[in-house]
DNA sequence: ACTAAATTACTGACCAGTCAGTTATTAGTG
DNA sequence: CACTAATAACTGACTGGTCAGTAATTTAGT
């Protein structure tokens, strides 16, 4: 029908195996990595499936990497907020939230999240991976700049993990419900206040001097 | 070789559906949904597959099972509470808090929580149905329990979805945790203060008046 | 003996993974 | 430059195993 036809086979070595994780990334979050067939992921990046086993030895390694291209080149932006902001702690670690959210939480790789809930138990291996190299890395930042506080007389003096799972879960509890629940909730985008209702509550709950409404 | 051979086939047509039911939870919960086999189910139920026919019509008709008869009877305990404390808000919140992780979070029903967000995307109506008897219901207790305290001015005042979030998140997300990433945190119990710090960190974030630390 | 509960053996769809063959690209030759 | 041989990227039909669901058969209980 159209005069020129969509060029059939390309050679494009470099770019595959990029589109090809894309594409699986895509379709894991819409359907879980079970519920997902090769053959889809293939037509998604505009391949055959045959190809897709040129670059990637099977399913559960094509799920490695989506999991290690996607999340882990992220840490070296978080942890410079770490030497910058060391003056104010509570920028500081509103910064690092902030830019969870705009930069994972919000996007694509906030699905990756939710999916390594759902597969962990299938996938061990894969989890510890991830465990190791971006779990335990991220709440070490977290738990860092939280110290950095009470150092400073800035935060009171309370149990570290505990005082990170309850900053931190809120926002991934959103970026996992997005995620998965979006058909039930229409697209329930989060209110303006939330951001400022956040933050004044958790940082309350976590100053050392009282509260201070108004300026001097 | 044992002397006394396990019964083979009983007719115990009253007890098998829970039995099946009970099942299946732990196995989905362990394996997720599509990872489980139905062979299994029955295996774990004592009986064969082609008994599990007899009482579910599919695979999909037994996971809305699951989910209808272990959460949805929870609830008259729950908002009994609303009644019965009206006069302290905040140990209005607390009790109610604290219920949830004793009855549903700390158990097996918290891994019904991990399940459904895994599988949310797969079975919407399954979903949906959850969303409308559970989530809904849930969230509009604790929006109400927060609002007597607005109304009793021991609360501040502020956006409700995103105080009844704040407040519950920490916990569904411990459970869904303690589900999901128990392989990688080899059974990372709750540090002792939790519950102390989690309390804590909530009521300075929510109580109108300045903290006070000492009695009179 | 009769019937309802339970089991076993079977079917067919589905899909991860394979491989023999096809086409694009590059290198070699006159 | 043109023409051919060699190689590397890509394709899609096929296979073998798995598992949801079914039908034929056996057994427990009355």
């Amino acid at each position: 029908m159209s005069p020129l036809e969509v060029v059939r086979r390309q050679r494009r070595k470099e770019a595959r195996p990029a589109e090809l994780a894309a594409a699986a990334l895509s379709l894991f979050i819409e359907k879980g990595f079970a519920a997902t067939r090769l053959d889809e992921v293939a037509a998604r990046a505009g391949v055959s499936k045959g190809t897709l086993y040129l670059y990637f030895d099977s399913k559960d390694a094509l799920f490695k990497a989506v999991i290690e291209e996607g999340v882990v080149p992220l840490f070296e932006e978080f942890e410079a907020k770490l030497e910058t902001l060391q003056d104010d702690p509570e920028r500081l670690l509103r910064e690092i939230l902030q830019g969870w959210w705009d930069k994972v939480g919000s996007t694509d790789l906030g699905g990756i999240c939710k999916l390594m809930i759902s597969e962990a138990g299938n996938f061990p291996e894969v989890a510890r991976y991830h465990h190791d190299a971006v779990i335990v890395r991220w709440m070490a930042l977290l738990g860092r700049a939280y110290a950095i506080g009470v150092e400073r007389g800035v935060f009171r003096d309370m149990d570290v993990e505990t005082v990170r799972q309850l900053v931190f879960f809120p926002l991934l509890m959103q970026a996992v419900w997005k995620n998965s629940m979006s058909c039930c909730d229409e697209t329930r985008s989060l209110p303006d206040s939330y951001f400022p209702t956040y933050f004044e509550m958790i940082f309350r709950g976590l100053r050392a001097a009282p509260v201070q409404e108004s300026r001097p």
